[in-house]
DNA sequence: ATGCCTGTCTGGGACAGA
């Protein structure tokens, strides 16, 4: 069972590079994120194509996120966090697929900090928790994957270098407490867990060389509950999508399970 | 020191992203 999370800043414009992704490496389940579109223009039909249900929630211009499945038991379970209303941001999806539970997540970025943006971020973090704290127990494995917009530390194995980056959201000791916070219930960071200390990074900015300096952030992560971390058998980042043209700015990141 | 690129919506400049 293979499981991943690409963030795609944009289907549209991506779905070139996902489909001949999903071709070669077959993943079971995608979580997708930044979909940048509207639920009507989602390219359900193109994955379906290429061997995939989906369950989606877009908006238009920003955000959006998306489960991907092979099997045709893919049910979603939710849209949306509880805890508020008025949130129109379209960051977070749940169903279910292959007997797991999996959330696809686009916790929000925060910049710049202080702000509301930044208030924003750690509001969505608390409500994030909340909700998967009942989750983390549940008997059937469950995998929370996505981009949360956090550099966990400063350790080379989670960032190329925090100099650029002091000032940024991604880094604040906020972010991290609350990204600390949630692993607390019992998550595990599949990736940090298999390649603790190693650059392993799944985001370069578009500019100054960064991809080919290979100074990337590592913010894409996959979260295990106790059912799903005794299955953990190997987890990393499908690099080479990257390098590709007119790439994503993030790279897929993927979990392999023990079935 | 800085969105330096990129995507989207728009209507070509603005905004968001990290």
């Amino acid at each position: 069972m293979k499981i991943a999370t690409f963030n795609v800043n944009g289907i549209t414009a991506r779905l070139p590079r996902v489909v001949e992704w999903l071709a070669e490496t077959g993943p079971d389940v995608v979580c997708l994120q930044e979909l940048k579109t509207a639920d009507d223009t989602f390219p359900a039909l193109a994955l379906q194509a290429a061997g995939y249900r989906a369950v989606w929630h877009g908006q238009k211009g920003f955000n959006g996120v998306a489960i991907l499945s092979c099997s045709d038991d893919l049910v979603e379970v939710r849209r949306g966090l509880p805890g508020d209303p008025d949130d129109t941001h379209s960051r977070y999806i749940e169903a279910t697929t292959h007997g797991f539970v999996i959330a696809s997540i686009y916790l929000p970025n925060g910049n710049p900090q202080p702000g509301p943006k930044f208030d924003y971020k750690l509001a969505w973090f608390q409500r994030l928790a909340e909700h998967v704290a009942a989750l983390f127990a549940d008997a059937r494995p469950v995998v929370l994957a996505g981009d949360y917009n956090v550099v966990a530390t400063d350790e080379v194995g989670d960032i190329y270098s925090p100099r650029s980056y002091l000032k940024d959201a991604l880094l604040q000791p906020e972010t991290r407490s609350a990204y600390r916070n949630l692993l607390a219930q019992g998550w595990l960071d599949s990736i940090h867990h298999l390649h603790t200390g190693k650059p392993i990074y799944t985001y370069w900015d578009y500019f100054r060389n960064r991809f080919e300096r290979d100074a990337g952030l590592r913010i894409d992560h996959l979260l295990l509950n106790g059912a799903a971390a005794a299955r953990l058998e190997s987890a990393g980042v499908d690099r080479f999508v990257r390098a590709r043209e007119k790439p994503s700015d993030h790279a897929p990141a993927w979990v392999a399970l023990r079935d």
